[in-house]
DNA sequence: GACTCTATCTCGGTA
DNA sequence: TACCGAGGTAGAGTC
């Protein structure tokens, strides 16, 4: 890890070309050769940054950085008032919880939770337009496909919607009906659920993890 | 700016939860108040990370940031291996070029990449559900609700089938064809596309600036 | 303030 | 590797 503070100006040409006026930025550089240039503000987002895997070629006047994208980050120093290295060494990494992935996980082993009597047939069924989460069989026999998001809105039921017409292709499946699953739904993402025929559910992640803990205590 | 290098552990709460077992790690302190805490590695994304408006509150063995929102970012420091502040003053900011907005000027101008015959009645054309963003009549005056995208995803093909429903509401129009236009347009996007009858076309953002140059020096 | 849409999105998963 | 979807998306623009 490198810190370097230097009054400095600079050119991205890549996926766009931007440039930067002279100012005192910091250059971050970690041991991966990525770069980033920050300014005092704009919160945790750089003004320009270049990912590994790049080269950075250090001249008297200015770095230059590539990539094998054919991406150039240029950075013209005008004056260095730090520069400061330190080794870190390896991170052991972020660990994270209550993401959609969790909640699809833990659905999958209750689908009670979402409606009696429903079964699991497969999670991320696959379609031509993606994969659905839950693929399920309700009480009476008939395949239910199921979206499940974390926060659930408008896009979530264009999904679940997309999924729908896809699988009525599939004529193996049978009739097949939609349920749209979520911690919170916005009154705006039910309406349009309803009016597409589709049910929606919303489901407390803690009480599932309850439930979840409660099963494995019977065995 | 204070770059503090410090031995440390981590707890986030809020959006959702995660965790940092400890390691040393550079704690990144902007004047806007914004906090972020970066391993040696992992591109510009720091671990963790609080955006204004929030409060620090440093005591003895811990920093504390807490937001408006509820959401709170624990630091536990273990070991201050340096610290060390600068003053950057105001960024002049940056400037870019070669953006979505820059796309459609030029597909405004040069219709025909996109189709010969192409003409174009309006760029930003207003409806009820937002502006489409060209509107063209073809080779055989039908009309065109043209949307563009820098990246063809099946966002934009949801996007344009509502302008094109609405579309339909206009009578004064006629009948209405649609054309999905992208730099690149991906496989499930262009799936989609072709299911709801629009055409789609890539088209390529240097070669463009070519033929309107090309074009300029005829004048 | 709420809504919408872009982004050098980044990041992780998977075929 | 490319594709696909989630994100503590963030940020800008508009209404």
């Amino acid at each position: 890890m490198r810190l370097v503070v230097v009054r400095c100006s600079v050119v991205y040409e890549g996926r766009l070309d931007t440039s930067l006026p002279e100012a005192t930025r910091l250059l971050l550089v970690k041991a991966d050769g990525s770069i980033s240039i920050h300014a005092d503000g704009g919160a945790y987002k750089p003004l320009n940054w270049m990912n590994p895997p790049n080269t950075i070629r250090e001249l008297d006047d200015r770095w230059v950085v590539t990539n094998p994208k054919g991406e150039t980050l240029t950075i013209h120093l005008h004056e260095v008032h730090s520069d400061f290295s330190h080794e870190l060494g390896e991170d052991p990494g972020l660990t994270k919880d209550g993401v959609e992935a969790h909640l699809q996980v833990l659905l999958a082993e209750l689908p009670e939770s979402i409606e009696p009597g429903l079964t699991l047939i497969r999670r991320e069924y696959p379609t031509a337009v993606g994969p659905v989460d839950l693929l399920c069989r309700d009480a009476s026999g008939q395949t239910v496909a199921i979206e499940i998001k974390r926060r659930g809105e408008i896009d979530g039921v264009e999904q679940l919607t997309r999924y729908i017409d896809c699988l009525h292709a599939d004529t193996s499946l049978g009739a097949i009906r939609g349920i749209f699953v979520a911690q919170t739904i916005k009154p705006q993402a039910r309406v349009l659920a309803e009016s597409r025929g589709f049910g929606w559910c919303e489901v407390d992640y803690d009480e599932l993890r309850g439930k979840k803990s409660d099963e494995l205590r019977l065995f």
